[in-house]
DNA sequence: CATCTGACGACCG
DNA sequence: GCGGTCGCCAGAT
């Protein structure tokens, strides 16, 4: 599986803005919804910009474990994001996959035969 | 191939 | 608002 439509909207969102998982799955329509925007983020390769830290639960909170939440609060608020006991405002950072007909998620059609 | 394991979220009590 | 269950499905073992 590729995940690179995930990677590719996650690297777009803004500086000082989150997006949820569920709207990202939603966004690109993966198949098994929220849990595959997770797995998606899981699976992200490290070292290439890729702004991991801007995704978060619903309500924004962080949903990952020690020690990464503790990471990921600070990348947000050293954008100006306000993390209240774990949650960050989405009444103000919530982002909006704008225009640009962001790269639709597809399920291969068929998967290999052993 | 069988099982287990989740960077989730909706639902229910 | 909080904790437990369930559906979901790709990877790991």
């Amino acid at each position: 599986m590729s995940w690179d439509p995930v990677f590719r909207l996650v690297q777009r969102i803004p500086r000082g803005r989150v997006l949820t998982y569920g709207a990202l799955a939603k966004a690109l329509r993966l198949p098994g919804g929220a849990r595959s925007a997770g797995r998606a983020m899981a699976a992200t390769p490290s070292g290439k910009g890729i702004p991991w830290h801007r995704v978060v639960g619903e309500h924004g909170k962080i949903l990952i474990r020690e020690p990464y939440a503790s990471l990921q609060r600070r990348l947000l608020e050293s954008e100006g994001i306000t993390i209240i006991e774990s949650r960050a405002d989405l009444k103000r950072h919530l982002w909006k996959p704008s225009k640009k007909s962001p790269p639709k998620y597809r399920t291969p059609k068929k998967r290999i035969q052993r």
